[in-house]
DNA sequence: GTCAATCTTATGGTATACCATAAGACAACA
DNA sequence: TGTTGTCTTATGGTATACCATAAGATTGAC
C-alpha cells in the first residue's frame, strides 16, 4: 500500500452543472464569434441547440449580461453585444495599463519555470499564427498573457483584462488577421518576453505600452472600414 | 398648447422588471452589509424576503455572481462573497492606478460646471462623516468619483472600479469608521479636488495616489484586527 | 392605394412542479 | 459510548406552464 495520502481515494465528484456546461459554450461561441455583434439570442431557439430547458438557458444569459457579453434590451431581448465605439479607445488604454502592471512585476519576480512557460505560450501563439486561424490565435495569445500575470502575482488585474478583453473580441479577431500582424505581433511580444527575460521592469513595461499601442492603432483603423 | 415637442407626449413606460427591482435591492442589502460575508443566501428564504418566485431570485443570484458578490459553493449554494485576502493589496492597486488615471484627466478636461458639481460632492462626503453613517459616506463618496470619472470621460474605468469596490465593501465602511479618518478621507479628497481646480494632473494624480495608499493601509491594518 | 382596426404569433417575464441529493436526525447494534 | 444504517428534510438544479405584450400579418373601410 505506497500510497495511502487522504487525497488519493478522493472519489472524483460530479461534473458540472448543466448550467455550467451551456454557460461555458456560450461564453465561447461569443468570443469565437459564431454568434455576430448585435445578433439576437433567441430563448427558445437557444433551448434547441444547447439542448436544455429555459430555466437554464436564462440563467445562463444573466451571467453574460454581467459579464458584458450580451446585452438586453427592453422590448427586444438579449443580443450579442456590440462595441461601443466610444468606449474602444479606453478599453484599451485599460488594458495598456494592466498588462503594463503585470510585465512590470513580472520582469521582476518571474521565476524560471514562470519564463520557460512564457517561451512555451510565445511559441504556441506562432504557431497560431501559421495556422491562420485568428481563434487560435487569440486563445494562445490569452494564454501568453495569463501565464504572465500569474507570474507577476496580479490575478486581480488578469479577470479586469479577461472581461475587458471580451468585449472586444471581433475587433481584436480582425486585427490580428491584419496583414502583417502575424510578425509585428509577434515581434512586439517577443520584445516583451526579452525585457522579462533580462529582469528589466521599465523595458517590460515600456514594451508592453509600445505593443497596445500599435493595436489600438489597428483597432482604430479596423472600426472605421 | 404651449409644448408640442414629442417628447412630450410620450408615455413613461412600464416600471423595471421584477427581476431589475429584486436585483437592485440585493445588490444595494450586500453593498450596505444587510448581509455578512459569508452568510449563505437560501433560495427559498429570499423569495418570501424579496416576494418573488424562484425564478426571479436564481436569475439575480446569477448576475451577482458574476459580479463578484455572491459565490456559490458546491453542494452548499450561494453565499455572500468573503473577500480574499490574498487579493485585497491587488484590489487598492488597481484602485489606485484607476482613480489616478479619471483625476489626471479631469484636472485636464473638467468644465466648470464639473468643477461645481465635484465640490457639491464632496461637501456630501462631508455630511456623510457628520452623520456617522458610514454607508452614507461610501455612497457620497461614491458619487463624488463618479462625478470625476464622468468628467474624465473614463466610464469604463468607473464600471471596473464600482466592480472593484463592491468585493471589498465591508472592508471599505471599517476603515471609514476608523477613529480620525473623517478628518484625514475629506482632507485627502480635498486634496484631489484642488489638484484638480488647480488644473494640475501631476498633482491630482498624485493626490490619489496618496489617498489609496493611506486606504490601503488602514484596510491591511482592519483586516488584521 | 392607404390607413386603421383586428387578429395572430413570437417571445420575454414569472410562477410552479418535479427530481436528485446532501446533510442532519434518529435508531439500532457492538 | 461510538459507529453504522436508515429515514427525513432542506435545498439546489431543471423542466414546464401560464401570462402579457410587442410586433407583424391580415382584413376592411375609405
Amino acid at each position: 500500500m505506497p500510497d495511502t495520502q487522504p487525497d488519493a481515494l478522493l472519489i472524483d465528484r460530479p461534473a458540472k452543472t448543466l448550467r455550467q456546461l451551456a454557460l461555458e459554450k456560450m461564453r465561447e461561441a461569443i468570443l469565437t464569434m459564431k454568434f455576430r455583434p448585435g445578433e439576437r439570442l433567441v430563448e427558445r431557439a437557444l433551448c434547441e441547440r444547447l439542448g436544455v430547458s429555459r430555466s437554464v438557458v436564462r440563467e445562463v444569459l444573466r451571467h453574460l449580461e454581467s459579464e458584458g457579453l450580451v446585452e438586453t434590451i427592453p422590448n427586444h431581448g438579449p443580443a450579442v453585444a456590440a462595441p461601443e465605439p466610444a468606449k474602444i479607445a479606453q478599453i484599451y488604454e485599460l488594458r495598456s495599463m494592466l498588462e503594463a502592471l503585470a510585465a512590470r512585476h513580472c520582469a521582476a519576480r518571474a521565476t524560471p519555470e514562470d519564463l520557460n512557460a512564457l517561451r512555451a505560450a510565445l511559441e504556441e501563439v506562432r504557431e497560431g499564427y501559421a495556422s491562420a486561424d485568428p481563434f487560435a490565435v487569440l486563445a494562445a495569445t490569452a494564454n501568453f498573457y495569463e501565464t504572465m500575470f500569474r507570474a507577476a502575482g496580479r490575478l486581480v488585474a488578469w479577470e479586469l483584462l479577461v472581461s475587458l478583453n471580451g468585449r472586444i473580441t471581433h475587433l481584436r479577431a480582425r486585427t490580428i488577421s491584419t496583414s502583417g500582424r502575424d510578425r509585428e505581433g509577434v515581434a512586439e511580444m517577443q520584445a516583451i518576453l526579452d525585457a522579462i527575460e533580462a529582469r528589466d521592469p521599465d523595458a517590460a513595461e515600456a514594451a508592453s505600452v509600445r505593443h497596445l499601442q500599435n493595436a489600438l492603432t489597428l483597432a482604430l483603423n479596423q472600426s472605421q472600414a
